[in-house]
DNA sequence: AAGTTTGTTCAATTTAAATTGAACAAACTG
DNA sequence: CAGTTTGTTCAATTTAAATTGAACAAACTT
């Protein structure tokens, strides 16, 4: 059993992070919180950013003080939106991640798996409330109707005004 | 007093909101939330947007089911987005709340206010950051010490570009 | 004057989301 | 084998944010 806190296993290193690491850390924690991502999430790959060899879930966990079920819930988005990846080191059981560094990668993938989700979404939306509307025509008055249909027809018009452009976003970021 | 519930005054009609208006709502309020505002200043927004005539906090609040307080805070942000705008109604003490349709000005406005300022703020941390990694140099070992420049030198070259990429921004959604 | 109604502010409460920590399975070590 | 360590999952807890509701001021009515 460990001296410390609670069950540390001695081969995690504890050598204190340099003040830029841990400041590093903090701009991306918050970060991560204005894209209304976990704090957690941004400080992980604040972390593994400036991190000169790659580190494994439990050195994340003593360097940060997040535990464990944090941290691998906090890797699995960070993989999955292409931020960090695994890296296996010669006999090592433990995995091991790194921060991409290909910034244009993260920004794409990102985009494709949260803007785009999101527009379509509202899109599919949209389109329920139109039909609501044609269902529900008889029971509205005239002009009550008309208004509804023509502020309606705006916000499909602006929707696919968004959507054509989303293609030159695309190829923007690229 | 009032008959029904809480001290509703007698001129706040009840008229039920026919289902397309109520969706519309639902789906101004999930939105609001995917763009991290409060779900209720979503809602006050798809309340407004198909109303036929422009309408009273009192009115918001009986139609919504919110508080008066959230009433008053949530048209105060969307005032201030330039999502709604005042209506001086004649001889009337209220204020009353129309939505502004033309949704143009208020994504540059949104713009502006919340993605702008966000930019500036990163752009200052990371200068703050790059400030400290100065100070620090002689505590790092030189090798470290590239790295982490390195690094930073990464991120700052992709804030630049970042920023060069605004105005073409700003100019495509004017 | 006393009584309404509107609208703001802010402390208290509720609600939603993130985080922890315990239970567990899997892969290893002595 | 029993004992570690790693990593996942999920129920319980903590934390942060939104919402309420009460107190208040201002503008009106009778």
């Amino acid at each position: 059993m460990a001296i410390g806190a609670q069950d540390v296993p001695e081969d995690v290193k504890l050598k204190p992070l340099p003040r830029v690491r841990l400041e590093l850390v903090d701009v991306f924690g918050r970060m991560a919180q204005a894209l209304s991502f976990p704090r957690s999430v941004g400080e992980i790959y604040g972390l593994l950013y400036l991190a000169p060899e790659p580190m494994s879930a439990p050195e994340i966990s003593e360097a940060l003080s997040i535990s464990k079920g944090s941290v691998s819930t906090g890797t699995r988005q960070l993989l999955t939106l292409g931020f960090i990846r695994k890296v296996w080191l010669q006999e090592e059981r433990k995995d091991y991640f790194e921060a991409v560094l290909e910034l244009g990668n993260m920004v794409r993938t990102a985009y494709n798996q949260i803007f785009k989700v999101r527009a379509q979404n509202a899109e599919r939306r949209l389109a329920d409330v139109t039909d609501t509307l044609a269902d529900e025509k008889a029971e509205l008055s005239p002009g009550e109707y008309a208004l509804i249909k023509e502020r309606l027809a705006r916000l499909t018009k602006l929707q696919k005004r968004a959507k054509q452009f989303m293609p030159l976003l695309e190829r923007l970021i690229k």
